[in-house]
DNA sequence: CAGTAGTCTATAAATTAAGTGGACTTAATT
DNA sequence: AATTAAGTCCACTTAATTTATAGACTACTG
């Protein structure tokens, strides 16, 4: 599972998607309308202004953008950026790689099947980008 | 991420596996190869047995090891017994399903790109077993 | 009955999640 | 120009959960 952190980024990052073009959007209306405290929420978006992914405006008529067009963001992108490894286990991560201390990687019969569950997943969220996040009306 | 718990598990699992048939295997044995703490890999070990995986012998000559054929547990089976959820996000999760509270299911964009995430992940995950985890030998 | 090994209870340490208070910026109002 | 309202930004504190450790207890073997 994704941590909260990334799981409210995710959901923020899609409410600004369906925003983008709009101007600057309030943290307090994101953590109204997608349920996340508004206080951890602050934090998320400025961890991801800090890498760039959004841009922010000071002060009355200010709040949160993104900062390039959500068709170029990618959603591993993303929860890389708050959330960390999208591998399921360290050793087979490729952003966030530890070696294990008790298995060669060439014969690890687990190094092998959370590589392919790994790769799977990857070739998911490498195409989907935060603008599949958006909402689709029925 | 899987929790670290959840490694662990796999890892003792593992190596239950690769000792099927060859009587109980010390809590020790396991802690030294696998490098999992000791004392939290007893707990792992008797929550598996609780659900039936594992099975354990008291005494001098004790240990525990596997109940059932190591191919008779799927991946799948081993994580959620231990860690929870395989999906990314709860209101995606087959077996501990968690309703959003900001969003419909039938629309929401988050939703369908985690459900197809899931359904990829759950393809290996179910497929695989525990005798995928014995170590090749090279 | 002596030693070995799993079981159980309690607790400490570390990490993650959430909340508090205030400083600084900008825009509108007077 | 000064004031005020509406925002983000930043440093800390608290709460909850996960991870790790310690020790007493129970059961089995020889």
């Amino acid at each position: 599972m994704l941590s909260k952190k990334t799981q409210y980024a995710l959901k923020a990052l899609g409410y600004l998607a369906s925003k983008y073009g709009e101007g600057p959007v309030l943290i307090s209306e994101i953590s109204k309308t997608k349920k996340i405290p508004i206080k951890f929420l602050e934090t998320i978006l400025l961890e991801l202004k800090q890498a760039g992914v959004l841009d922010s405006k000071k002060g009355k008529g200010g709040g949160y953008y993104l900062a390039q067009n959500p068709k170029k963001i990618t959603l591993a992108k993303a929860i890389r950026l708050v959330g960390g490894p999208i591998a399921l286990i360290p050793c087979v991560s490729l952003n966030f790689y530890e070696k294990c201390t008790d298995c060669d990687e060439a014969t690890c019969g687990l190094y092998k099947a959370m590589a392919v569950t790994r790769d799977a997943t990857l070739k998911i969220l490498e195409k989907k980008t935060l603008m599949e996040l958006v909402d689709v009306k029925q």
